[in-house]
DNA sequence: GTCTATAGTGCGATAGAC
DNA sequence: GTCTATCGCACTATAGAC
């Protein structure tokens, strides 16, 4: 079913999210643009929050899959994670959409942040492993890893924005090297 | 007029939008907080919108008053970026209300960008003039400056929100000097 | 300036035929 | 599964007395 009415509604919901915001979004618009009744929507989800919560999952799961979390070797870190960095930064350029809705959902308040901070850590492991693998061989800085971690998840949300604010810059090596180098260094010790 | 029905309803409304977002919170739910009647708040603000900008406007002129400006020297940039840095912390943390309330209106849609790139691009001339003096004496990295400040803003709005969801590791040192120290090295030549 | 009362609107969700 | 029709509610904003 590739192309079912529910498949219809989540690609349209998810179009009029990031256009107008989910809150200013009606399901009666969402249920239109996909050519779909209005009554269909919440047949095939039980509420609008229903709908928000299938559609973050389903995206962070598309995300998860195709940013392999590769397994960490013991040399070259910094190659490592320019690498992690570079595939996760090609994912936001290319799925533009998926990415600034998932910034959407995190401070949509309806969504617990449970939830959401069960998505993030999940998404957030293989950088954890990379880091504590960098400080016992002393090439990372031993701060407190939850503020690292938060830190590194803040810089990742700023060069994503920025590259799909400005499309052009994307593909720019200064702009990508600025933005690599930038975190790299903050976490070097 | 300190506790004018004016300003009543400017506090009340800081206080339940924070708690349950822009979007969430009826001007009549304001008007109830604050003691007064539902006509009252539309007479002194003409619509919620208006009401939203006012409080912003309001909120960006206390920060800007109270982590004051200094004027940059030559010498001993890093120490002068170290207080920069902490004065704006500390008044996050002291105004934890106010600094949430700003972060809401950056991903509140009814307010245009223009508004919100012109008060921030006020608020880090600072910044800009002490990175540039930084990249003359060869101290601090020469990527293209308006990264640098959109990843600057990134990381002060993770270090705000951490300290704030986090307050007693605000003194902490350790969490302190993580968070200056990540900002400045990602910074360095 | 402040109040009460309510107009007017749009939304999420349901009922029931097909 | 999909549709049409509509209920009931909550909200912004206004009108008009005091």
């Amino acid at each position: 079913m590739p192309d079912s009415k529910k498949q219809k509604i989540l690609n349209a919901a998810l179009a009029l999210f990031v256009e107008q915001g989910i809150h200013s979004t009606s399901t009666a618009s969402i249920a239109k643009a996909a050519n779909v009744a209005n009554g269909t929507l919440f047949h095939h989800f039980p509420s609008k929050e229903a709908l928000v919560i299938s559609l973050y999952q389903s995206v962070k799961q598309d995300f998860s899959q195709q940013v392999a979390p590769q397994n960490i070797m013991v040399g070259n870190i910094k190659e490592q994670a320019r690498t992690a960095w570079d595939n996760a930064i090609d994912w936001t350029i290319t799925h533009p959409l998926h990415q600034q809705f998932c910034l959407q959902v995190m401070h949509y308040q309806p969504i617990t942040s449970q939830l959401k901070a069960k998505v993030l850590a999940e998404e957030f492991k293989y950088l954890q492993q990379l880091i504590e693998l960098g400080q016992q061989v002393n090439l990372i800085a031993t701060h407190p890893i939850e503020y690292m971690l938060d830190n590194c998840h803040g810089q990742f949300i700023t060069a994503s924005s920025f590259f799909i604010n400005n499309p052009k810059l994307a593909q720019n090596i200064a702009y990508r090297n600025a933005a690599f180098n930038m975190f790299w260094q903050s976490l070097q010790a």
